[in-house]
DNA sequence: CTGAAAGCGCTAACAT
DNA sequence: ATGTTAGCGCTTTCAG
C-alpha cells in the first residue's frame, strides 16, 4: 500500500533517479520514459515520502502562526488568507491563540524553538514588551503593530478615523463622540485618539472622548460619560467597542448614528446602518506571508507594508 | 549555528548512538556519560533534526482539521481543545476551512491525500454525501453528526431541546413556539425538531414552529410567521438562528424570551437574559482527538461518543 | 553499557 | 537521457 521510488524505479525498468526526476518534474527525461513513469505513479497512486524529502531539503519548513483569539472576527479573515497562501507555498502553519497575553506569547515563542519553527507571524493586536519579539527578528512578521527592525503589516490607522469623522461631518454631525482605547495601546488606541483630536481641532468641533478598555463591557460601561454633554454621532475605535455602544444604545434608549472600524459579522448584521470601515484583511494576510517568504528566502531585511482601509 | 548528532558526539567523545539513546531517554546509559552529553546539548541548544527523525520513525503524523468557518462561536471552542490536544501528542494539524460546502470538503479530502495526512477531523455541521467521508473510514472522526462506521463525537440534540423546553415550561410559559432548521438537516434539523414536536405532544402544548435556512437572516424574515399566533416564549435551534430572531424582537418591539441551544459570545452579551444551552465544545474535541488516536493505533474500529448539554 | 555500521526514502553530483 | 553512487541526520541492530 505504502510504496517507494525505488519500487516505482523496479516497476519501470528504470533507475530511481529517472523516477526522482520525473516526480520534480526535470526536463531532461524524454517524454516517453516520463509518460510510462508517471502512469506507474498514477496508477499506484504513490506520493513521495515528505520526510525523506524535507529531509534532503535541510528543513521542511514551518511557520508559527500566533493569533489573539481563533472566533475574532477580523483576525479570522486575515488568517483565512495566510493559511491560503502558505498551503500554496508547502509551508505547515502552526497555529496558537495568545488570548491578548503576553505571557501567552512568550510561552509560545519558547515552544515554537523546541519545535524547530522558522518562523512566525504574529498578531500584534496588543501591546507587547520589545524583548519578546526582538529574539526572532529576521524571522518574524507582527500584525497591525510596528517595532523597530521587525517586519510589519499594519493598518493605517489615522486614515481610517479620519474617514469615518469626515463621513459624520458630511452627513452633518458637528457634535461627534469618540470612544477609544486607553494610549498604552500604541496604535488601537492611542494613534486612533490622536487621529480623532486632530480632526476636532482642524473641524473645530469640541473634543468629547474618553479611553476605555478593550473589551465591549468596557465600552459599554464607560459610554454614558459622553452623553454628559449632547452627542449627534459616536465613533469607537474598534468593533468591540461598537458593540458596547450599541448595547448601551439599546438599554438608554438613545439613538445616534455609530461608526467604528474593523470587521465584525454579528455586528453588521444587528446595525446595518452602522458606518464600518474595515481593512484589507484578506490583503494584509498575503502581505504578511510574502514578507515572511522573502525573509525567509535572506532576500530582504525588514519591511512595513501600510494597508489601508477599504473603499466603502 | 546549526548542530548534528554527530557533531555532539565528536564533542563529548562519544559514538553518535549514544547521544541518540540520550535523546530517546534510552535506560541504559551510564547516569554519568549521559549527564556529560546532556550538558553538551544543553549548552549547545541542540535540537535533532525532525524531518530525519519523522523519515527514521518512518511517518510524521499529519491531521487534517476541517472547520465550517474559522470564526464560528462554538466550532472555535472545540477546535481550541484540538489544537491543544494535537499538540501535546506532536501531531501536526492541517487547517481548513468548509465554509458549509460539500465541495469544500472533498477537494480538501483530495488534497489531504496529497499531502498525505493520516487522519482527519471533520466538523459536520452541514449535511454531507456519505460516499465523500466513507474512504477515509478508520482514520476519521466526524464532530456533530454520525455516520455509519465513522466514528464521532456527537451532540445530545434531543436532551438539548427538551431541557430548553422544560425550563420556560417550568417558568410558565404555555404558548412556546419554534424556530428550527429544515429536515433535510439530520441532526441540527430533523432530530431537534423532532424532539420540540414531541414535547409539544406530551406536555398538550399545540406546537407553532417554522423550518428555516441555517442563517440569521433567514431566520429573521421567517420569524413572522411564528407570531401569527401569540407566542409566549420562543426556542431556536442555533445561535444564529437566535440571532434572527433577536433582530426581529428589536425591529418589530415585541418583548419575548428566547432560549437556544449554542454558544456565542456576543449574542451572550447582547442577550444577557437569554436562556441558552451549550454543549462541552471543549470536552468534544479533546475527546475527537481521543477516538482520533485509538483509530490511528489501530487499537479500536469505530466509536461514537455523545456529548451532552452543560448544566446550567 | 557503548561504538560501528546498516539503512529509512529521497536528491544531486558524477558517470556513462 | 539515464543509471550509479554518495550521502542528508537519525535510529536501531549487532558486536563487543
Amino acid at each position: 500500500m505504502k510504496y517507494t521510488i525505488n519500487e516505482i524505479a523496479k516497476l519501470c525498468n528504470v533507475g530511481k533517479s529517472t523516477v526522482s526526476r520525473v516526480l520534480n518534474k526535470d526536463p531532461k527525461v524524454r517524454s516517453e520514459t516520463r509518460e510510462k513513469v508517471q502512469r506507474v505513479i498514477d496508477r499506484l497512486g504513490f506520493q513521495p515520502n515528505r520526510s525523506a524529502r524535507a529531509m534532503r531539503a535541510g528543513q521542511e519548513p514551518v511557520v508559527g502562526v500566533i493569533v489573539s483569539k481563533l472566533d475574532s472576527g477580523s483576525e479570522s479573515q486575515t488568517l483565512r488568507a495566510i493559511l491560503q497562501a502558505l498551503q500554496a507555498e508547502h509551508i505547515t502553519p502552526l497555529i496558537v491563540e495568545s488570548r491578548f497575553e503576553a505571557e501567552q506569547v512568550r510561552h509560545h515563542f519558547q515552544l515554537f524553538r523546541e519545535r524547530q519553527v522558522n518562523a512566525v507571524i504574529l498578531f500584534g493586536f496588543f501591546p507587547l514588551p520589545l524583548e519578546i519579539v526582538r529574539e526572532w527578528q529576521g524571522s518574524l512578521v507582527v500584525i497591525a503593530r510596528t517595532y523597530p527592525n521587525i517586519s510589519s503589516v499594519y493598518y493605517d490607522d489615522e486614515q481610517a478615523i479620519t474617514r469615518l469623522m469626515t463621513e459624520l461631518y458630511r452627513q452633518g454631525h458637528r457634535r461627534i463622540a469618540y470612544l477609544g482605547i486607553q494610549d498604552s495601546d500604541e496604535t488601537t488606541g492611542k494613534l486612533r485618539t490622536q487621529s480623532y483630536l486632530q480632526f476636532c481641532r482642524s473641524h473645530n468641533i469640541r473634543p468629547n472622548s474618553v479611553s476605555v478598555e478593550l473589551s465591549a463591557e468596557s465600552a459599554y460601561l464607560h459610554c454614558a460619560e459622553l452623553f454628559t454633554r449632547p452627542v449627534d454621532a459616536l465613533v469607537c475605535a474598534t468593533g468591540r467597542l461598537a458593540l458596547g455602544a450599541f448595547k448601551f444604545s439599546q438599554q438608554s434608549g438613545r439613538v445616534f448614528p455609530i461608526a467604528y472600524v474593523g470587521y465584525n459579522e454579528l455586528l453588521q448584521y444587528m446595525m446595518p446602518n452602522a458606518l464600518s470601515l474595515d481593512f484589507g484583511y484578506c490583503q494584509a494576510g498575503l502581505k504578511a506571508v510574502e514578507l515572511l517568504m522573502r525573509q525567509l528566502r535572506g532576500k530582504s531585511s525588514t519591511e512595513h507594508y501600510l494597508v489601508s482601509t477599504h473603499q466603502p
